[in-house]
DNA sequence: TCGCTTTTTTACCATTTGGTAAACTTACGA
DNA sequence: TCGTAAGTTTACCAAATGGTAAAAAAGCGA
């Protein structure tokens, strides 16, 4: 049994090994994010990464697997900022303080953003099980303790739900639409520009008691 | 010269060649939809139009040339709904109408919208040019009307190209983002519930007057 | 029905690509 | 410094895939 480190589930990983797993995934997440999984090839990622292809295959699986292994990574440090919701706090500002969170990782992390709305994009072949197990259940507990918060009257009336998919959808925009907003605002600071707007947006929306317009 | 409709730029098409071109068209935005560009296999195209690969390769020529002709169709149906939009009309119906045209056609056209993010995502490779000779300027001549109704008063203070990215986000989002809205919103009517709240969140930001909270 | 054009099919082909075998090299504890 | 395990490289391979050549089969006007 000359070589297996790949699939060693148990024991320490080297030094070498941690490093050389972490070029790859990062490399990875580099090209899986602007290629698509079939997009990427494992030469690209080699290459990225520094390394030769049957290198990485020393240390995964196959190509299937860093994907995987990067998309699981990715959904936690995802719904980082939707658990940072605290139902003790002041509901309006807990709200403003997860769209300014979602906005900075857009920013910070576009690769990331890119990567995930890949795989949904494509029916979310291989993260189907981990929304259904993991951001599920997140979402209907966020979504009652929203609920709660409107029918104590701190709110405006707003599906909870809707209001999510808002939140991300507009924040998320930045990142994974980046080439169509480079195209539209050259030499501005989108981030700026974008923090003001989205602040309004979705302060007007929940701040309760003035209803504006008519249906 | 045995065969060359391909390039044949000149004379009118066949019935023949007008219908399979169609079914080519129809089939190849289903499979570059749910699996990118490269992605999508010439093969899987075939088998979907119910053609041979060397028979569709007839009709085009290429696979590249299949899914640009799909993109430069896509944009101008694409952006008929901003087109619509009336400088004379009432501003803020103007703007509520546009909302709920594009709700519309993320529901009626999701392929299109996928096809359209997956190539927005790996940064436009096909369709850079376009964005900048028929987006752009219908983006800043529309800007321009709408910077005119907010210095009318007749809107709130909005940036308008923020405005836009927030409207084609959440949007497109229930399109694109399907698979996760379907993890999320089970067994209900999605679309009517996106309405009224998009119908809430952009009219509350646009309604001149009532200034919500506080920086 | 003939003859020519358009369409379609049957074989192929070259490249790309995910992956493997096995030799070779480096790291490192005893 | 020696031996073993960890890590890396070289040389491949089979399957998938975009594309082509050329023969066969429809279409169709006269």
């Amino acid at each position: 049994m000359p070589q297996a480190p790949v699939a060693q589930a148990g024991r320490k990983p080297s030094r070498i090994q941690l490093r050389n797993r972490k070029r790859i995934l990062e490399a990875a997440l580099e090209v899986f994010s602007t290629h698509g999984y079939r997009g990427a090839t494992l030469d690209q990622i080699a290459a990225e990464a520094g390394l030769s292809k049957p290198n990485i295959l020393y240390y995964f699986e196959g190509k299937e697997e860093i994907h995987v292994t990067l998309l699981n990574q990715l959904l936690d440090a995802w719904l980082a900022p939707l658990r940072a919701i605290d139902p003790q706090g002041e509901p309006l500002e807990e709200l403003m303080g997860y769209v300014g969170r979602k906005l900075e990782m857009s920013r910070d992390l576009p690769r990331e953003s890119r990567l995930f709305a890949n795989e949904i994009l494509q029916g979310a072949p291989r993260m189907g099980p981990h929304l259904e197990s993991v951001l599920k259940p997140l979402v209907d507990q966020t979504a009652a303790v929203i609920d709660g918060w409107v029918r104590q009257g701190k709110l405006a009336p707003v599906d909870p739900r809707h209001l999510l998919f808002s939140i991300w959808a507009t924040t998320q925009h930045y990142a994974d639409f980046e080439a169509q907003v480079g195209v539209l605002m050259r030499d501005v600071d989108v981030h700026t520009g974008a923090s003001a707007h989205l602040e309004a947006l979705f302060r007007r929306l929940l701040t309760p008691g003035a209803t504006a317009g008519s249906g």
